[in-house]
DNA sequence: TATATTGTTACACC
DNA sequence: TGGTGTAACAATAT
């Protein structure tokens, strides 16, 4: 499941491998998971002929200028004013190929990527799209629920996308402090603060993940409201995003789910999970049975001595 | 075959 | 009206 610590590690590594790359040709097998313009991806929209063309027709000769993140969307920045912004929703990846890598990096993710057995060569029935670049080189976007989306824009149009007006702050920006974030969730004073450290409008790129993680280390439940926190807990709340964030970058991310990276091997932020996923085992810290519960249709989960 | 899955938006309700 | 909570939705593996 991409949050903020997997869109920033694909990003990072997309940036580093496209960079200057000029893309040959596009291959859109999925229609429904393109858009062409500003407007919000909905789920059940038709995709016409016209615009896959259209699509394929903007992107072919355009140079990579760099690859960038806001919250969990992925910017591509082109050449001639143009942006491509993917977003992964739940499933989607990106894999990266040198030609010369081609064979290596096939066998590598054939390895790896047990948990979806048709994912086992490239493209697979799960491939929605395939950017072929000049020097033969090649990015596949695969997607097991077709959740995500990659929308065109042109720098004019990149004002008006609907996703970046309902951003909130960047957690990791020097912008984001303690006193700032108090602010942000006095917001929301009446929601579980599991469910406003999810809220994109409070602060962005945190998901179910993230948010038990941090609230495991900050010793709060994900069921207590903002209006009940003392400002110790509040503090504590701010400081363990950062530092859950941080980390979980530095080790590529959580591989739950299906995420990988782009060269197909697996973050490895998993190993330190503390209470994510553990329903039922024992608390790292303290031996107590992790417990969950449901918020709003979402699992958390917690231990129940560890945090109050 | 019903269910669980999650990020996000649409919408109903005070 | 604005803030809040919840349902709906995408598609598929198990």
């Amino acid at each position: 499941m991409p949050e903020l610590p997997e869109v920033e590690t694909v990003v990072r590594e997309l940036n580093k491998k496209l960079k200057n790359r000029i893309i040959a040709s596009v291959q859109v097998n999925a229609p429904k998971m393109i858009a062409v313009g500003p407007d919000v991806v909905s789920n059940r929209r038709e995709v016409s002929s016209s615009q896959v063309l259209k699509f394929i027709k903007l992107l072919q000769g355009q140079k990579v200028l760099s690859v960038k993140r806001r919250a969990k969307l992925i910017i591509f920045e082109f050449s001639r004013e143009l942006f491509l912004l993917v977003h992964l929703k739940m499933t989607g990846q990106f894999i990266f190929e040198d030609q010369k890598q081609h064979l290596k990096t096939l066998g590598k993710y054939r390895l790896l990527n047990k948990i979806f057995a048709p994912l086992t060569q490239l493209p697979s029935k799960h491939t929605h799209v395939v950017f072929k670049l000049r020097d033969k080189s090649c990015l596949y976007f695969n997607d097991v629920r077709k959740f995500g989306y990659l929308k065109l824009v042109s720098q004019s149009e990149l004002a008006h996308v609907r996703e970046f007006k309902d951003y909130g702050p960047e957690p990791l920006a020097k912008a984001f402090t303690l006193q700032k974030f108090k602010t942000q969730i006095q917001k929301r004073k009446t929601g579980k603060i599991k469910q406003v450290l999810m809220d994109n409008a409070v602060v962005v790129g945190i998901g179910n993940i993230y948010s038990d993680e941090i609230l495991f280390h900050a010793k709060v439940r994900p069921m207590r409201t903002p209006a009940s926190l003392s400002e110790k807990e509040k503090k504590y709340i701010f400081k363990y995003i950062l530092e859950v964030l941080k980390k979980a970058i530095k080790a590529k991310g959580s591989s739950v789910g299906d995420f990988i990276r782009t060269d197909g091997n697996w973050g490895s932020m998993g190993k330190h999970h503390f209470v994510y996923g553990r329903r039922g085992q024992k608390c790292k810290k303290c031996g107590t049975m992790i417990e969950s519960i449901k918020l709003g249709g979402r699992t958390g989960s917690f231990c129940p001595k560890c945090q109050k």
